[in-house]
RNA sequence: CGGGGUGUGGCGCAGCCUGGUAGCGCGUACCGUUCGGGACGGUAAGGUCGGAGGUUCGAACCCUCUCACCCCGACCA
């Protein structure tokens, strides 16, 4: 590995303005810094100082997968098109597969995943119980075509991931390696030193039964979760469940008003002078993929919550829900503005929150009207209950009774404890220990690399640039020469040298630029270390040392190399 | 895909409304003075104004089409 690099024979486009199309503080530093450049819309070139951060990155993961017994091999991107047909994956994960026909119009694709190639290689291998469990694991670069790709490295359509699947006999060998998955990335992440947080999650387009995500926590995160302050509950919100009370008044008889042109709950909840909270909101979606694709349903929330999609997909067993357009919303006997609960064709599902709520507010399914004095289980004809409100701050632990609180996060990994989601049909099977063919169960184990470490740098940065744990900087040291006296010179080479061959990583600044430059752009890069030599102190027998962004002692030139080495390891030692 | 926006030298921008010599700051090259926290003076290089078509005597500017990128929503490591 590169370990020693003079600054003028490096490849380090720094930026003194940030480009414009770059949103968050990740985004900016990397690119100011001089670690990535863009290619094409989420796509990037990892330029030499992000290929040391992400190799180090690596190392820490693939020490850990390692000690907890997981062997690394590497698949292939390219794939077979027969390979996502035999897992009915093909249909179901979309276009965000980049599909392709080779030269013999062999249907291909880019990996985005590696399910279906691996049960393919294990599937041959496997005969007897005796191999299992096994875990194997892979660092490389996905492809998935993401819709909107965003925020720098943080969303990409390549991306470097770290992907690990395991294979059991039983569902107890799986809940042991899930569990033995789940406490490798909790040290993997500590030894990042992040602010993280392990969350239960929906298992999305993967699919399996158990799932945990591990997000940093960061202000610029896409996902919300939330997490309560008495227990260590904590889900993201698309699986999230609390309790609210609901708002209820006193039963009263079924009241037509009139409420003309006014539609959002907010209106009419003002139009009315009552609770947001008493009213029924009332959404029309459209189901997709399932069995009942294409169908279309109502749901109600109380006015204060928000349907959860996600919740309402895995209830009614569907890929995913889309609003309803209006002609669907008619079809259904709905108006839009003023749909209701009552007299629906299609079905209705309602929060659990609402269940016996009386006195509420809701649409009249006629143009203009809305009906007070609503009572669930009096006036709506089947009423499906199920959870469907997405939790909110202030909610109430249904565990422990403690304070739900929500905190963005941004997703580095993920657990899946799959089952036989793509054993089954990808036919990995085995002969157990009565001797009769078995279906391996699996679990998957994610870790975006490369969006790691705009989280790290998410995480770690100031107003002068990006701070690297002294564990993931380019380089531990950075040296800078003051000046072009020959003694500077000299001195410089020799304490430069001397690190190098001690294995410090060093990034000895020799440019002829003013010493303000050559600090702006140590800071912007984030070397955690410096060292000053310059003629000042020189006449002394003195450099300066000291840490990024902290007040620098001088030290005899004779001693620098013993004490940062000292320094330095004492540092390490410590983290 | 729907909604919004932007394309002018490497980066950040002005110019466009009201057509007539393509500009500013930073950066880059060279010379000189500087040299302990993004120096100063001088000289210079670098742009078919995203692309195509149209209107016009004349288009960065007006019109049409197109491409790319960014932001907001659905996706996910």
């Amino acid at each position: 590995m590169l370990a020693a690099m003079r600054y003028s024979r490096s490849f380090i486009p720094t930026l003194r303005d940030a480009p414009a199309d770059a949103e968050v503080t990740s985004h900016k530093l990397l690119l100011r810094a001089g670690y990535i450049r863009r290619v094409t819309s989420g796509v990037y070139d990892y330029l030499p100082l992000a290929l040391l951060v992400l190799r180090k990155i690596e190392a820490v993961i693939r020490d850990e997968m390692n000690r907890a017994g997981a062997q690394e091999l590497l698949m292939p991107m390219v794939q077979p098109g027969e390979l996502w047909e035999k897992s009915e994956r093909m249909e179901k994960y979309g276009p965000e597969l980049l599909r392709f026909k080779d030269r013999h119009s062999h249907e291909s694709c880019l990996g985005p995943t590696h399910e279906e190639v691996i049960c393919d290689l294990v599937s041959r291998e496997l005969r007897s119980y005796k191999q299992l469990p096994m875990n194997l694991y892979q660092i490389q670069n996905k492809f998935r075509d993401e819709i909107r790709p965003r925020f720098g490295l943080m969303r990409g359509r390549e991306f470097v991931m770290k992907d690990a699947y395991s294979f059991h006999a039983d569902e107890e060998s799986l809940a042991a390696e899930y569990k033995n998955m789940f406490e490798a990335y909790t040290r993997i992440f500590t030894r990042f030193g992040l602010k993280f947080r392990p969350v239960e999650a929906d298992t999305g387009s993967i699919g399996g039964s158990d799932s945990h995500e591990f997000h940093v926590l960061a202000e610029s995160g896409e996902d919300l979760i939330a997490h309560c302050s008495g227990c260590d509950y904590a889900a993201n919100v698309e699986k999230a469940v609390s309790v609210r009370a609901s708002t209820s008044c006193e039963q009263a008889a079924l009241n037509m008003v009139e409420t003309p042109g006014v539609t959002s709950v907010e209106d009419v909840a003002d139009f009315l002078s009552v609770d947001i909270g008493l009213l029924v909101k009332t959404l029309v979606y459209r189901v997709n993929g399932g069995e009942h694709d294409g169908a279309i349903v109502a749901t109600c929330v109380a006015g204060d919550d928000q349907v959860q999609e996600i919740k309402l997909a895995h209830v009614l067993g569907a890929d995913s829900v889309e609003m309803a357009s209006d002609d669907d919303i008619a079809s259904i006997g709905g108006i839009t503005g003023f749909v209701g609960p009552q007299q629906l064709s299609g079905r209705v599902l309602v929060d659990m929150r609402l269940q016996g709520a009386t006195g509420l507010v809701a649409g009249a399914n006629q143009p203009d009207t809305h009906v007070t004095g609503l009572d669930i289980t009096r006036d709506i004809a089947e009423p499906e209950f199920a959870d469907l409100r997405e939790t909110r701050a202030g909610d109430v632990c249904e565990r422990c009774g403690g304070m739900i609180e929500l905190s963005r996060g941004i997703e580095v990994g993920q657990v899946f404890a799959l089952g036989t989601r793509y054993t089954e049909p990808m036919e990995v099977i085995f002969q157990n220990q009565q001797g009769k063919r078995s279906v391996a169960t699996m679990g998957c184990y994610g870790i975006g690399v490369s969006r790691l470490m705009a989280a790290i740098v998410e995480q770690c940065n100031d107003e002068a640039g990006i701070n690297w744990p002294l564990a993931l900087a380019p380089f531990q040291v950075g040296l800078i020469s003051m000046g072009r006296s020959d003694a500077v010179r000299d001195t410089s080479e020799t304490i430069y040298r001397q690190l190098a061959d001690a294995g410090i990583e060093i990034l000895w600044d020799e440019r002829n630029e003013r010493p303000g430059v050559k600090f702006k752009d140590f800071e912007l890069i984030g070397l955690p270390f410096q060292i000053v030599i310059g003629d000042r102190g020189l006449k002394d027998g003195e450099v300066e040392i000291g840490w990024r962004q902290q007040q620098r002692k001088t030290v005899a030139v004779a001693d620098v190399v013993n004490i940062v080495l000292t320094e330095l390891h004492a540092t390490e030692a410590n983290s």
